[in-house]
DNA sequence: ACCTGAACACCGTTCAAGT
DNA sequence: ACCTGAACACCGTTCAAGT
């Protein structure tokens, strides 16, 4: 067969693929990768760094929807929830394969340039230099971990035994629909509050 | 070969030899584990629920850790945020661990009880019914947002370009060691002081 | 009940061979 | 440069056979 006139493949094609599979299954492998492009498993090794380099380029595609144009306007404290959110939305709209992006940071270019707009936007507010990234990797946690609680399925919250554990059954049953969105609210709020009382206190 | 007259393995045992290989080596396998054990593959499937079984296994292990003694003495909010520091550093133990840990939350019965106290705490403080749970799952994820960062490898926060992001590398320049355990005390602040005017508000 | 040996389907990765 | 076919080491899981 050999070497086509046009390429069959490319990183694209690959990382579109891959996302559709975790989306549909909760996971990928390369080989269900090659199937669906209609080539074998050792071509797609031509194009990406092992089966590692796709997950990357998975953080990469997921990581694109972010939208940082919030960090171009002040003020600081709506700019950075504006951000956190939309970085939140965008793992929001692959919920399984939130397990697969977490377990490392995203350090795409795009997304580091997006940390270089925060770290100027809170040097400006009058953050002092060694508070920054504190409170930029804080605000990373917090986005990560509401990330991870959105992937749990429904029915990690509904007991197996409602008699062992009265008052959490109580609790649950109070729990509206956007039980994700409450938490990550209630998080957030009161990050930005410590924030700003960092900056009139400091 | 048969049965032998005294089993040569059981959960404990299986457990320990898992979490001691991602604790070496960040993964573990069956046919690793029936290696260190002396023992076939096979064998293990007798004892355990499959692979997942065994990860399963390893977040009640970890969270075993957990010192929930906070929970039994008021007040609430030193007494959540001396939770939340104890179920952090059950993590802390196993950094390796922790990606394969945080993907879904821990539902043993142990950690199912201590939900109840903090539900039963913070009703007793004069939370509203609707809003434990958003407390409770706001502080869990702060948690495991913080428990992500600790298993980042420390290099992630080394540039490999610093004149692409010159603010950034200034910033992570200014970090002290602690960098994690600042980020984590700042959120942690930030939710508690929110939760408090949460109740005077309300 | 618990261990073995063998089997099955699947995986990630490499590499020489072809164009 | 890019695809193939074959190979390798490894994986998770099942199951009949033994005591």
């Amino acid at each position: 067969m050999g070497r086509p006139r046009t390429p069959l493949l490319d990183r694209a094609r690959i990382t579109t693929t891959a996302l559709e599979l975790v989306d549909e299954q909760g996971e990928f492998s390369v080989p269900q990768i090659a199937r669906r492009l209609g080539v074998q498993t050792a071509s797609v090794y031509h194009h990406v760094d092992g089966r590692d380099g796709i997950v990357e380029l998975l953080r990469e595609r997921v990581a694109a929807a972010i939208d940082s144009g919030s960090l171009d306007h002040g003020p600081w404290d709506t700019a950075m929830a504006a951000w956190a959110r939309s970085y939140r939305a965008a793992f929001a709209a692959h919920p399984r394969a939130i397990p697969l992006l977490t377990t490392s940071p995203v350090r795409a270019p795009k997304v580091l340039e997006q940390y270089e707009k925060a770290v100027g936007l809170l040097l400006a507010a009058g953050f002092p230099l060694p508070d920054v990234m504190p409170v930029i990797i804080a605000l990373e946690n917090l986005v990560l971990g509401s990330a991870l609680d959105m992937a749990a399925p429904e029915r990690m919250w509904e007991l197996s035994d409602e008699t062992a554990t009265p008052q959490l059954a109580r609790a649950l049953g109070a729990l509206g629909e956007g039980r994700a969105d409450a938490a990550f609210e209630l998080a957030l709020a009161g990050y930005l509050a410590h924030c700003r009382e960092m900056l009139t206190d400091g």
